[in-house]
DNA sequence: TCTGGGGTCCTAGGACCC
DNA sequence: TCTGGGGTCCTAGGACCC
């Protein structure tokens, strides 16, 4: 049998490349993206990198002076304009190979087992230069016998201008010498606690790693760390997953643009949110039969601190929103406890299953068979055609002071035609 | 003034059953 | 000091990913 090759494809600052794609006169500038809420960096464009700014830090810690004299742009993030460039990126892949994993918005694993008649690195070149031509973006690509390793010859292709963003790991002479370059908080799997106990134990980068007596490394590491060390010695452990696998919870979270005193507030926002859960969920031809609600306090902030969730089971499994509405509000009635400055509230929708697996009752018809299904699927129906949030519940509210800050949105320009950039002739 | 959101998997320990 | 053993299911917590 032929050895497994992954390719691991990555677009280069994901959310501030797609900025760059439709404002030509950003294209030398410092860029970075906001998360939600216009709460902290999440992308940086290379520019903004080399100034000495890393991801997490918050919005309004970046120097004021530094803004105005590199003239750095800072964005809310669009996450519809990047959804939208994804799915671009992610057909132009589809070109390369049928067997295709898309791991995130910005990540995909291609397997190019099989392919072994060509020159890898040249095919990866072809591949990077056709997602430039086709999106606008930039992509780096790396390439291995694992999916761990083909990681590794990412970060190693990103990292190192002289090879083009293209890097082939496989059989390469400097192996170990990389891997010995790839610090342990670098390597797929290993975060921030594994990382410091590995350090205490002496072991600083993947090689080392990589050396490690099996048995240590799975009752520190559990299995899965066993599995990424073998990744990393080049034995396939990880598989590529080309299904879409259901969801096993959807959450919906967000913090408040401003802080939330009043219950009132809160049943709004939690209601929004178990809207936002429960169409999610019936978009993945789903039903559900648990939902959790959470709450906190700003923990940032030195004031009382209060944060607590609590779980309701419905009846029988449900995509019926107000069959949800009900249970969450019930739950915050006992959560809620006045007095504090909420920061944050959200929902999450658990033991899911697919809506024609649902199990019988005797005597209430299941979701699928019952009027509650019409009636959700005409809402859907409407909301597809009219524009989301036309029809929604009186729950949600109407003024929502509690919404999220966007202040610096950029247009959607693929995504509203309302948005759609216009050239103009001079 | 201002510090994200949405997921997965593994393990230990308790509940429960025979 | 003694307390049965073993299997299964569930949950909470901790780790990770982007």
């Amino acid at each position: 049998m032929a050895h497994d090759i992954f390719a691991l494809v990555d677009c280069n600052s994901f959310y501030a490349s797609c900025e760059k794609v439709f404002n030509p006169q950003l294209a030398d500038k410092p860029v970075g993206i906001l998360s939600n809420n216009d709460g902290i960096i999440v992308a940086l464009s290379p520019e903004l990198k080399r100034l000495g700014i890393t991801r997490g830090t918050p919005g309004f810690k970046i120097d004021k002076q530094l803004i105005r004299k590199h003239d750095i742009k800072i964005f809310s993030s669009n996450y519809a304009l990047y959804g939208d460039m994804s799915n671009r990126v992610m057909q132009t892949l589809t070109q390369f190979t049928p067997d295709i994993e898309i791991y995130s918005i910005d990540e995909a694993f291609l397997s190019l087992s099989g392919f072994e008649y060509l020159n890898f690195s040249d095919y990866g070149r072809k591949i990077r230069d056709t997602v430039w031509k086709w999106t606008g973006l930039p992509v780096s690509i790396g390439i291995g016998p694992t999916k761990t390793l083909a990681k590794v010859a990412n970060r190693f292709a990103k990292k190192h201008s002289f090879i083009e963003n293209v890097f082939d790991i496989t059989d390469h002479p400097n192996k170990d010498k990389i891997l010995r370059w790839i610090e342990v908080e670098h390597i797929w799997g290993v975060g921030r606690q594994y990382a410091k106990m590995l350090r205490r134990n002496g072991i600083e980068n993947a090689f080392q790693l990589s050396q490690a007596p099996d048995k240590w490394v799975q009752n520190k590491m559990t299995i899965m760390g066993l599995r990424m060390v073998k990744e990393l010695r080049g034995i396939s452990c990880i598989d590529l997953e080309m299904d879409i696998e259901p969801k096993k919870e959807i959450v919906s979270s967000r913090s408040f643009g401003t802080p939330v005193t009043e219950f009132r507030d809160m049943q709004e926002a939690t209601a929004a949110h178990c809207t936002r859960a429960v169409k999610k969920l019936r978009t993945e031809k789903q039903v559900a039969s648990q939902i959790t609600v959470f709450l906190t306090t700003n923990r940032f902030k030195n004031e009382p601190q209060y944060a607590n969730y609590a779980t309701a089971r419905l009846p029988l499994p449900s995509a019926y929103t107000p069959d949800f509405l009900k249970a969450a509000s019930k739950i915050l009635k006992n959560l809620f406890r006045p007095g504090y400055k909420y920061k944050k509230t959200g929902v999450m929708i658990s033991d899911i299953m697919n809506q024609s697996k649902a199990p019988l009752d005797l005597f209430e018809p299941t979701y699928l068979d019952d009027h509650r299904k019409t009636i959700m699927d005409c809402m859907d129906d409407i909301n597809e055609k009219m524009g989301s949030g036309k029809l929604t519940y009186a729950a949600t509210g109407i003024k929502q002071p509690w919404q999220m800050k966007r202040e610096k949105l950029t247009p959607g320009y693929t995504t509203s035609w309302s948005h759609i950039p216009v050239v103009k002739a001079c």
